[in-house]
DNA sequence: AGTACCACCTGACGGC
DNA sequence: TGCCGTCAGGTGGTAC
């Protein structure tokens, strides 16, 4: 369920459970999870290794191995990182298991293989290699204004690319919008309604993250309290509408998100 | 530059 | 109980 909050949590946890512990083994279980490296190459490579630290930037984790290597993760849509204590049994679709010589290991479980694992010399390479944006929460007003101002598609998509501005997904892609009172199929965005996105952009993120990414903790004025078939808005009590656009299901309240000013 | 698909996978859920 | 269609919070590629 991996967005910048839930992927800032897994970071959080990476770094509590996994930094300074002499790596004993590390086993691909399924090469499908692997990113242009072969299983050989990354299970050798970290082998006797520790972690130092653990960045996230966008939805994208990363472990670093040495100065010159780092271990990139990706959760993709069902991806989870578990520290195992010993003896605990694998989860059920482990595809990577690091085993630590203290006895202790940690799995990338992963259901649909929609997550992905590779190796890379620097956080920094990696995301020039795949074109990612700044982080979500790291880019200021004015760097979002210069990147969103002058498009001509529909915003949802625009906010949803992750080599514009990195982490955010469907769910609160959608919050945003619906806070910031502007329609998922809005286009052509004046400076006032990208300026009050922003803001709900940072709102949204702060406080998913203040509950610790628990989208059942979130506020009950939040659209997300709400996104379900035959959901109403908490604002104005309108029968939330569910679309496809960009071909991601939206939901959105007709009477205040608007789709220009 | 934008859009509209398709593909990658598996599991959960509702309807019959 | 079981089969079937549909849906899912991500990303990448390709064709237009």
């Amino acid at each position: 369920m991996p967005e910048l909050p839930e992927v800032e949590m897994a970071r959080r946890y990476l770094e509590g459970a996994t930094l300074h512990q002499t790596i004993e083994m590390a086993e691909v279980r399924d090469e499908r999870i692997l990113f242009k490296v072969s299983a050989r190459i990354l299970e050798e490579a970290l082998a006797g290794q520790q972690f130092f630290s653990a960045l996230r930037h966008g939805k994208r984790l990363f472990l670093e191995v040495h100065d010159a290597l780092w271990l990139a993760l990706h959760l993709g849509l069902t991806g989870n990182l578990i520290y195992l204590e010993s003896e605990a049994a694998l989860p059920r679709h482990t595809r990577l298991l690091i085993a630590f010589e203290n006895g202790r290991a940690l799995a990338f479980d992963d259901p649909r293989i929609f997550g992905e694992v590779s190796l890379t010399k620097s956080p920094q390479t990696f995301l020039e290699e795949r074109k990612i944006g700044p982080d979500a929460q790291q880019i200021d007003r004015d760097g979002f204004l210069r990147i969103m101002s002058g498009r001509k598609g529909l915003i949802k998509p625009a906010l949803l690319n992750q080599s514009l501005v990195a982490g955010l997904g469907n769910l609160y892609a959608d919050e945003a919008l619906f806070q910031a009172g502007i329609s998922p199929e809005a286009r052509g965005l004046d400076e006032v309604q990208l300026d009050a996105l922003f803001s709900s952009i940072q709102e949204v993120l702060w406080t998913a993250l203040s509950t610790n990414a628990d989208l059942e903790k979130l506020p009950d004025s939040y659209l997300l309290a709400h996104r379900h078939p035959g959901g109403r808005c908490p604002r104005d009590g309108s029968l939330l509408l569910r679309e496809k656009i960009g071909g991601r299901t939206s939901y959105y309240c007709p009477e205040h998100q608007k789709k220009s000013c």
